[in-house]
DNA sequence: TTCCGACGTGAACAACGTTCACGTGTACAT
DNA sequence: ATGTACACGTGAACGTTGTTCACGTCGGAA
């Protein structure tokens, strides 16, 4: 395969930004590369495989910078959280997009048990963590979502930053209230 | 309008049980009434708005059963909480056709800020009540859109049951330790 | 009997994802 | 120089989707 593989990724994230998610044609993407509609299918072989491509060049982090992932469980924990919420913000309807990944990468599997693991090891009860992970990420997704979604989304960015950052602090305060362990704040 | 309406209307949730919500089709409700994709036009102006009708339709409590809420402030969140999982659990892709709603009716609205009075009044702090309660929606909209969209959906029911649980009393505990009142358990 | 309104037909429209036989051009090996 | 392989694209079609529209049908009320 050629280059331009890259460049019909780069094309539909670019046309995804500007039309959203329904508006994401595979006949649209192909008049912006100036093509027809079937040869995109040269270079995937179907658009749920485009939209798997997008997803995981969005999620693929930038350059070299791995995530540090140390102090506190809980400073870990917002982190991650705001951190995947700015990674869907950062594209229109990005949550959306997100949810219709349909092979989870054993990338993102890895990074799931090993966030788990590094809660474990700070402090967190073995049985808590993984409830801790996945009640994190459940209300991460939800609030994205509906604020992508709804007028809401509407609001100033430091409302909406303040108010999930709320609900946010509210877990951890739970997370913490339930395993004795200290939090940092 | 005639009380063919209603019929439509039943036959479209029907069917959406059958099919899932990327399975209902115009043309397949229409064969399943006898009838041609077209006719249905005379009943309601567009599928969205068929989709609007079956969310009003459904979250519409059956009948005079209105809801208590009475009791501890933690007590009234689970049964919210719990309840809208459940509502969203009692039919196919239920969580995806919520999510589909785009005219929030006053009736939702006004339920929404009834709860958060309700917690306000039970000892919440006025300016917590709002946050909890979008956190716990947030939550509760996000797990169970990934638990009806991914494979975890296929676990036995106990076992989701106890895994929902688990993340509401990891918030409840947090609102609870945020607000200094006292949770009932 | 006449009329009206609810209900349905059947064909069409535009747009969607997808496929396929067929055409290019460029680069490399003989 | 010639041949071959491959990347890339064309253009038309297929089946499906939501939606529209002129036209029928049938029952009850004036």
């Amino acid at each position: 395969m050629g280059e331009r593989r890259g460049q019909v990724l780069q094309a539909a994230i670019e046309l995804l930004d500007e039309v959203g998610l329904d508006g994401l044609t595979m006949r649209r993407l192909a008049g912006r590369l100036g093509v027809q509609a079937g040869a995109l299918y040269r270079h995937y072989p179907s658009k749920q495989a485009l939209l798997d491509a997008m997803v995981t060049h969005l999620v693929t982090p930038p350059e070299g910078a791995a995530p540090p992932l140390e102090g506190p469980w809980d400073d870990r924990l917002r982190m991650i959280a705001i951190g995947v919420r700015e990674l869907m913000l950062a594209h229109r309807d990005g949550a959306r997009l997100l949810s219709t990944f349909q092979q989870p990468g054993e990338e993102a599997v890895a990074a799931f048990h090993g966030l788990i693991a590094a809660l474990a090891a700070a402090g967190i009860p073995a049985e808590l963590a993984p409830v801790a992970v996945d009640t994190v990420m459940a209300y991460v997704n939800g609030y994205t979502t509906e604020e992508q979604a709804r007028k809401v989304g509407h609001w100033p960015k430091e409302q909406r930053d303040a108010a999930f950052r709320a609900g946010l602090e509210l877990i951890i305060a739970g997370i913490g209230s339930s395993s004795g362990a200290r939090t940092a704040g």
